[in-house]
RNA sequence: GGCGAGGUAGCUCAGUUGGUUAGAGCGCAGCACUCAUAAUGCUGAGGUCGGGAGUUCGAGCCUCCCCCUCGCUACCA
């Protein structure tokens, strides 16, 4: 860990366009980076807070055709929107760029120009889907087709989403592209891979060793996982229109992959900030005493932490990054957030319902962010952090000391010797935030600067000004004085968590240049007579009606979801290639009666089952130990194919299969004969 | 099944290298106060720290076993 950086470059993951982004990423990620780089900022120090729209792959060239229209169009349209969604929260990257700059290009290029000329990549020719039509290679998961395991007719290409199973595309049967509805068709295709597992030793050092106490559990224990689990040759091209071209003569067709790209684009958009500010960018990717942290959530810890590494690693001039403070998952009302399944809050969706309050929500999701285990976000949480801490702690405090000196002193700050008690507890308070944000503590930070407003509304309380001022008015004035310092000070501290807030105070307290964090815990920041500015609320409360509509909103969807997955689900499966009355009669089918069951060692799904089939007793495993109890199928008679050949699975030898029915929700049923029938009666 | 992360007050979460009566915020109850968006302050109730065993003078923290949740992964002829 770097501990005197000179500075500090701040990336937060590139958002995929391919759709809008939800508050989970913002609190995954942005949220928390945005915090750390305002504070840096506050510090005077030397940062670049880096972000930009990932906008290659290919998801973005089927959203395209889904939507009608061009990638590019696609790209513009949510790279907008995600854009503008992160400048009203108050995100504040130094840029927000894009894959598809110019410079991102060339930058990606020579990256992979360097390792080629260097000798790193392995050159492998696979066969894979191609859709002619299209024109295109397809992604697994753009390929469907009926599973070979379960029969299920629209399972990816990488997995059937019906039983789980992990399938290669060659597995489908009657493989149809998504894109065009056509079969595609097997090609040849050449890639250049890169070893990761020829880097292992190195990742083993630097991660596992130098950052065995630094890195988060959650990250270190993840990363740990992978290098453990073994690394494999990665592909770093795909084929494809839709991205970086590969910069060599006989690469047509064939573009970077986006992760060998995205991560790259940290570099470029350095680049193209310095270029508009004037600025070298070396200082903050080359140089040793530069802190370089990935702000990221979870489900990108490994594209930090391994790959990206190994990459900078590879190209040599670069440094690595200091630290991944990754984030968990925020869930949404007890259930995953998920924008597909429309469970979820969208960030230009709460832009929309709540235009003028980017604070509440960064408030709300700050005090609770999943730093360490997913968390969770409920309307009726973020109404009570709202009304019952913004409003009634940190506004209300500031709202009764500005509406007193209005009311006792005209709005003219008493004239009265700052307090050296208040002075050191401002300072110890500014140390506490400063300690919590430098080790990511995020959570803990903002409750210490709310702190601050505690502190404040209990010296009002106990000092009771409103009755002094008659009494005692020395005392009223210095309390009053006291207070406005505080407000002062807090006008800072909350900067970097409410930000628009912040500037609020400051414009209250008729404050014409901003503080900075080292004015920070100095009990003499506004000076005696100072005209104040006029009062007016910071936060307002949110009523119960506001909160139960957005609720309302949230299962309305939810109702709709599940309304159109039981449209879709009764769907039957389309009827397979016919066969000949000879491929009938090849299989055998028996009745029998299943004798024992139990369940297979180290297998979640499987039973073993012993069938009498009248002429024998055989072993037969079967994956439905997700569907029936052991206990509960032992002499139920069913239906099994007698003739299938012999196969061990997980060590067992199975010898035939149990016929089973799927209803449309799922469910397994066993096909038998009406009528117990003799075990071994033929079936046809 | 394997690996990783978790399971701590009604709710959302902290608990750093094992050390005295286990914490915070919100919620709840009582009291005080009335300057303030009926806001604030004080006090209090509430936990066999998922379960069990062990190591230790001492364990929420360490070891082993089991249960549950989340993520990755394996098994489905």
């Amino acid at each position: 860990m770097i501990n005197t950086p000179k500075q500090y470059t701040v990336t937060a993951a590139l958002p995929y366009v391919n759709g809008s982004k939800h508050i989970g990423h913002l609190a995954g990620a942005y949220l928390p980076a945005d915090v750390y780089v305002r504070l840096k900022r506050l510090q005077g120090k030397d940062v670049v807070f880096i972000c930009g729209s990932d906008e290659h792959g290919t998801p973005i060239t089927i959203q395209a055709i889904k939507e009608n229209c061009t990638p590019q169009q696609v790209i513009d349209k949510y790279h907008n929107l995600v854009k503008e969604s992160f400048a009203s929260l108050g995100i504040s990257f130094d840029i927000y760029h894009r894959t598809s700059a110019p410079i991102h290009h060339e930058t990606a290029q020579e990256f992979f120009t360097d390792f080629y000329n260097k000798g790193l990549f392995d050159e492998k020719v696979t066969r894979q889907y191609y859709d002619e039509e299209a024109g295109l290679f397809l992604a697994d998961r753009y390929i469907k087709g009926t599973c070979p395991n379960c029969g299920h007719d629209s399972a990816y290409g990488d997995q059937c989403e019906k039983c789980g199973k992990s399938l290669d595309p060659t597995d489908l049967i009657n493989p149809v592209s998504t894109v065009s509805g056509n079969k595609p068709v097997l090609k040849e295709t050449k890639h250049w891979y890169l070893p990761l597992q020829k880097y292992e030793p190195w990742l083993r050092k630097w991660l596992l060793e130098d950052h065995a106490k630094d890195w988060k559990a959650n990250v270190y224990g993840q990363s740990k996982s992978w290098i453990d689990g073994g690394l494999q040759p990665r592909a770093m091209t795909r084929d494809g229109e839709w991205g970086i071209k590969v910069p060599l003569p006989d690469a047509e067709g064939k573009v970077l992959y986006v992760w060998f790209d995205a991560p790259i684009g940290y570099i470029s958009a350095t680049k193209q900030w310095a270029l508009d500010n004037n600025k070298a960018w070396e200082p903050y990717w080359k140089e040793a005493d530069t802190k370089l942290i990935h702000f990221v959530g979870k489900d990108n810890i490994v594209f930090h932490c391994i790959i990206f590494p190994i990459m900078l690693h590879c190209h040599g001039d670069y440094i690595l990054p200091d630290n991944v403070p990754a984030n968990e998952f925020l869930n949404l009302e007890g259930d995953k957030m998920s924008t597909s399944r429309k469970w979820s809050v969208e960030m230009h969706q709460y832009l929309e319902d709540f235009p003028d309050k980017p604070d509440a929500l960064r408030y709300c999701l700050l005090s609770n962010l999943p730093e360490n285990k997913d968390s969770e976000f409920t309307w009726k949480d973020f109404q009570t952090k709202n009304n019952s801490e913004l409003v009634a702690i940190l506004g209300n405090f500031i709202n009764r000391v500005l509406v007193l000196t209005h009311k006792f002193y005209a709005g003219k700050v008493p004239d009265k010797k700052p307090c050296d008690e208040l002075q050191q507890f401002l300072i110890e308070q500014k140390n506490k935030i400063d300690e919590a944000i430098d080790n990511y503590r995020f959570r803990e930070g903002l409750a210490e600067m709310m702190n601050v407003a505690r502190h404040g509304n209990k010296l009002l309380t106990e000092k009771e000004p409103w009755k002094t001022f008659k009494t005692d008015p020395e005392s009223a004035a210095v309390v009053l004085y006291d207070c406005i310092q505080i407000i002062a000070n807090l006008s800072v501290m909350c900067e970097p968590f409410i930000p628009f807030s912040a500037v609020k105070i400051q414009h209250m307290l008729g404050v014409q240049t901003p503080f900075n964090w080292a004015d920070v815990g100095r009990a003499d920041l506004i000076p005696g007579n100072h005209q104040l500015g006029s009062p007016t609320l910071l936060f307002e409360k949110i009523e119960d009606e506001i909160i139960d509509i957005e609720i309302q909103k949230l299962y309305a969807n939810k109702l709709e979801i599940v309304a159109s997955e039981a449209v879709v689900v009764p769907s039957v499966a389309p009827q397979k290639a016919e066969i000949t009355f000879d491929d009938f009669e090849k299989m055998d089918i028996r009745v029998g009666t299943i004798l024992t069951a139990e369940k297979v060692e180290k297998a979640d799904k499987l039973l073993k089952l012993s069938v009498d089939l009248g002429f024998e007793t055989r072993a037969i495993v079967s994956g439905i130990a997700a569907h029936f109890k052991p206990e509960d199928i032992i002499g139920q008679q069913v239906s099994v194919l007698a003739n299938l050949a012999p196969r061990k699975i997980r060590g067992v030898e199975s010898k035939g299969m149990i016929l089973l029915a799927e209803d449309e929700t799922g469910k397994l049923h066993f096909v038998k004969t009406k009528e117990i029938t003799g075990n071994g009666s033929i079936i046809r």
